[in-house]
DNA sequence: ATATTTATCTGACTTAAGTCAGATAAATTT
DNA sequence: AAATTTATCTGACTTAAGTCAGATAAATAT
């Protein structure tokens, strides 16, 4: 464990001592990194502003600033969006568009240059190294936190949740015909919506509702396919645990369907055990229940 | 080639966002980042500011500047280097040491999170894949460039290059017995001086010598035991005989011992053929030249 | 229709980070 | 011994980066 963890501190300060910097000046010509990061950012197909913010995670009177510095260079152009009118959306202009190829050039550059001295099977262990490196961090660069579940992002993984169970459910499924859970059951007092994210984009779900009786609900359980495998279902279940324990439920009960055979498998490891139905969800097969003080199974 | 350059690329911006910001946030523990870092450089068993400088790059007065700081804060002492009246040593005080041990601390704990994720399959891999990358960027990041022959690095080069010579000839080395060469030689206008350095540390030196007759001679080829194997000598002799084209010498000659096997073998792989004996360098067995118009040999 | 929320902007700040031109004193070279 | 170099410091700057408190206008909720 000591070893790994040296590694991976001694992986990081020759990272960011060599990587870290160029890529900072692979942005630096001649312009504030934070401008050119920001135009890097807005990119040749234009973004909204509220996007840039959040993405970037700045301050709003700070992106503005910055907006009307580029502006005033003559190098994006900012008009209000046609869906809202509130959004702005930014734009490169053709100086722009040229100093974003610059930019995009000069870190062409910069890769080229690390492989420069190496040779063929050097440069192919480099790449394959640096696949598994970024895969693995991946793992580790996904944050489960509550959310607001009508969000948009929300939303987007509860649809991508329905399509991919109406297509793997012998019968289909119909939102409307199971049993409902609204907006309002997944938000406090009456339940929490957690939602997983890989760099802010949405990769996974899981909402726990407050019933009678002590009792936690967990459903709308979803991981997106492509982060599959990397034990994501089992991170969400357990932060919908704490999330049980914070309010003081005792008992975690979760319904599923037959096709789910990879979801039951894992409520199974992770000390659920099958019980009688609890409840006339039309589209589930299994009922699951586990009482918050026998936590276990193997990791 | 592209793919291979899209993957660093790729990489490059996942870690940036990953470690990057972690690296600096591990450091930020309520103070200004400079002064956190310049704090972690000192280091337990203090340092030289001279040393301090040359190691993060940064400004005499920006640094001065910075150690008042800490010093006012307590955190820090600073006193004349027992050895060199001008040099001031920079140690830390108990307060001091607290607070690198926190940021120590600090970057254990983000590294631990970086694994709590994972298997211990994955952490293997993980760490295993880190280190590769680690070990190719490496020679990337060696930089090779002119230096001062007189330079206490050069010194520290040459000794070292002496040592291991007298250690692998049958017949030991003293370097007042061989063709001299001195500083004045190795430092323009007479000749050049080039050294390898891994974030700032020597790791290889080669001189080259501009004689009549448009001849450049090359002497003094060492490359550090612990970065051997990965073409750094090969770099080394392509960069001298830069040098010798700016010079306008035509001619390049070099002489080895027979010791030097691997040398050999790499001058004529870069297309250096044997001639006769162009000097009476007592510890030499070989004699090579090369004519820069037929710059070859197979990569 | 009114109130609230959301997205953006502006102005007035603060702090960090760094540069540059000397000044000073120790060490080294001539 | 005098001149030069080296290491550090101080004061006077600049620029980047970011925060915070409103103001404004569009969209949404009540």
């Amino acid at each position: 464990m000591k070893a790994h963890i040296d590694q991976i501190r001694r992986f990081n300060r020759a990272i960011t001592l060599r990587m870290g910097t160029l890529d900072d000046s692979f942005l630096d010509l001649g312009r504030p990194f934070g401008e050119a990061r920001l135009l890097y950012e807005i990119g040749p197909d234009g973004a909204e502003i509220r996007d840039l913010r959040a993405r970037m995670g700045l301050d709003s009177g700070y992106v503005s600033r910055l907006l009307r510095g580029l502006e005033r260079q003559g190098l994006i152009q900012t008009k209000p969006s046609d869906a809202d009118g509130r959004v702005r959306v930014a734009r490169l202009t053709d100086a722009g568009r040229a100093v974003y190829a610059d930019v995009d050039r000069a870190g062409d550059t910069f890769a080229a240059e690390v492989l420069a001295p190496l040779t063929a099977g050097e440069r192919t262990r480099l790449v394959a190294a640096m696949n598994e490196v970024e895969k693995l961090m991946r793992t580790f660069a996904i944050r489960i936190g509550p959310d607001c579940a009508a969000g948009a992002d929300a939303q987007t993984c509860l649809t991508n949740y329905f399509t991919e169970i109406a297509a793997r459910f012998d019968d289909g499924f119909d939102p409307d015909l199971g049993l409902a859970t609204g907006v309002a059951d997944m938000t406090p007092p009456k339940g929490i919506f957690l939602m997983a994210r890989l760099d802010g984009k949405p990769v996974g779900c899981g909402a726990l509702l407050a019933e009678q009786g002590g009792i936690a609900h967990i459903r709308r359980m979803w991981v997106a396919p492509d982060v599959r495998g990397i034990g994501l279902g089992r991170r969400l279940l357990d932060a919908l645990e704490d999330e049980a324990a914070k309010l003081g439920l005792h008992t975690i009960r979760l319904e599923t369907n037959k096709a789910l055979k990879e979801a039951q498998e894992m409520y199974r490891r992770a000390g659920y055990r099958e019980v009688a139905p609890f409840n006339d969800e039309r589209y589930a097969d299994h009922w699951f229940e586990k009482r918050r003080s026998l936590k276990a199974g193997p990791a």
